[in-house]
DNA sequence: TTTGACCTTACCATGGTGTTAAGGTCTAGC
DNA sequence: GCTAGACCTTAACACCATGGTAAGGTCAAA
């Protein structure tokens, strides 16, 4: 159970990339890692499942400095889930706000390519939109 | 109607800021400005259509070297409205990509904040959650 | 011993904007 | 004519997360 990774496996592991890896340790999201006398950092279960914490926060969109404070949520058995549901529901308003954002922009921009012929004519009403004054 | 505004005035002008309008300028979206003798860009009514051309543009979202395309097609009497819709089609398919990448975000998490009592106590779906392997 | 896959650090690039610094210029009021 | 303050100039750095490259050290198998 004492199986160590050096980085290049920990990354296929934990589905970062090394320089990744190396990153967030540089960041301080990851503590230094211990070394081999040569150099090469090493990764053992505990870690891996930290780089993977870590990928799946991403996955949801999470800044590093939010992983990192979920990070520090999860290491603590202290805590207050409420803090850790504080953290989820804020990014989640920004999460809402840019997909209504986004979709205002893909309203307006469907309804002008709708009226853009797309042909070989010069006439073209995305171009004569952009150079309205609002 | 030869009235010459500084960068200050053209900023306001056209809703953007001195320090975007200078930026644009140097990465070429904008020619080279007419200087003052002490070095003041002057701008005149149809660089102010063109800055509002490009924050027009850059509220839906693009790129600003997608705007570089578009300036140059407006400019071109000879332009095909295939090439502006191409670059608008292209736009909206990323602008669709990216609302769907954020509402499998905002699904999943706002699934995982409701099973998170957000209270008092240490226990929390969310950290359980990411914790978890795939 | 050599090869090739791995590891190390250090630096630069991306995109779009903001910030700061250190200085020159203009204009209005005295 | 001088000064204050608002404007302008360039330059360099920060943000965020990641990728890329370079130049070199290390390891294992052939």
């Amino acid at each position: 159970m004492l199986e160590l990774l050096t980085i290049g496996a920990a990354a296929k592991a934990s589905g970062l990339t090394a320089k990744m890896i190396r990153h967030y340790e540089q960041l301080g999201l990851l503590r230094k890692m211990p070394r081999t006398e040569s150099g090469y950092r090493l990764y053992n279960s505990e870690h891996i499942d930290q780089l993977r914490f870590i990928r799946q926060a991403r996955n949801l969109g999470f800044s590093l400095s939010d992983i990192q404070s979920l990070l520090e949520l999860w290491h603590d058995s202290q805590r207050e889930s409420r803090a850790v549901k504080q953290i989820a529901e804020q990014h989640l308003s920004e999460i809402k706000a840019k997909i209504s954002e986004l979709k205002h922009m893909q309203q307006i921009l469907s309804d002008l390519a709708d009226n853009c012929r797309g042909d070989g004519s010069p006439d073209c009403n995305i171009l004569k939109q952009l150079a309205k004054p609002d």
